[in-house]
DNA sequence: GTCTATATCAAGATAGAC
DNA sequence: GTCTATCTTGATATAGAC
């Protein structure tokens, strides 16, 4: 909304940036500081540690997932395997904000695993909603490790697929949903 | 079979076992010479730069992968989908060396995405036999892409789901490919 | 709230002895 | 084939001025 972001959404924007081009293993402070215009130690006063980047990084990441998946429920008629075929479909429409989710997750994971402790916990919550509502955890299983591979092996620059078939996958996921 | 592996070997087992205990971000040219029990100079007579270590992890996880791969295949009988079950067979039995592979994915992908590039070929190649073979593409997106997400989210450290839903999504994939 | 130092340390890599 | 230096760089973090 504002014409500039404040420091801080700038300095998170920066470090997504900078991890998108050069790699998660380049996240430095020196150059997120300078690609979000202000000097390292203007960084550190708003995240005393690197830690504390990467949290606010990841953290950013799962509220806004958190929002579209539950803009997406609300979007999807009642019925049998609702909350799955939600998750499918808002999947399927996140296109590469997708990839700043998975880049957060691997750069937390590289640096500090217990970072990822939050993250787990929804992932498992999501499961036990899916199983919840009746789904047959196997199928759900299936589903979400798809999605997950889709993405991650995308990320890491090892997936042959490409936009035309990750439709065909959201069709293929949402027919086994319904069958 | 020989008492003592060769210098060689003996340090790219090191380098994994650093990895797997202290996360990729920590494998360091000292901390694989410590414990490979060499020095520093010594590694690197084997392995002249990092890079050149990192290849050497990833390409010889992908082989022992192929050779397991292989024998799996000869060991299903023929009938549709012969390679994709094959593929899923052999993954389910793969244990935790998978996570040995997925490991040095992971760690050349943050150092060096182009190391990569011999992988990516290998998935593609992979891919392209499954479909040759009669599957439908989106089919084998599927399966390959669920494989990828439960190891890959496992490795990561946000996997919910124990061996007892591996192995039902194991037999889930296989009920799927037969269907 | 942001800056300029600077301290401290660990990393990858090289040179040359043995 | 393996060792002990050593070089060089770049990283996180701190201290204190503005």
């Amino acid at each position: 909304m504002s014409p500039r972001p404040s420091s801080r959404e700038r300095i998170l924007n920066s470090a997504e940036d900078v991890i998108a081009e050069t790699g998660a293993i380049h996240l430095t402070l020196d150059a997120v500081a300078e690609r979000a215009e202000l000097s390292k130690g203007g960084l550190l006063y708003h995240f005393p540690t690197k830690d504390a980047l990467l949290e606010a990084l990841l953290q950013r990441q799962l509220a806004r997932f958190q929002e579209r998946a539950d803009k997406a429920m609300a979007r999807t008629p009642e019925g049998p395997g609702r909350r799955l075929r939600a998750h499918v479909l808002s999947w399927g429409a996140y296109d590469e904000r997708m990839d700043r989710l998975s880049m957060a997750i691997l750069a937390a994971s590289i640096y500090n695993p217990e970072l990822l402790e939050s993250a787990c916990a929804r992932y498992r919550e999501a499961f036990d909603e899916f199983v919840a509502e009746g789904d047959q955890p196997e199928r759900a299983a299936l589903i979400t490790c798809a999605i997950n591979g889709f993405w991650f092996t995308r990320l890491l620059g090892v997936s042959p697929f490409g936009d035309e078939l990750k439709q065909a996958l959201v069709a293929e996921l949402v027919r086994l949903i319904d069958q």
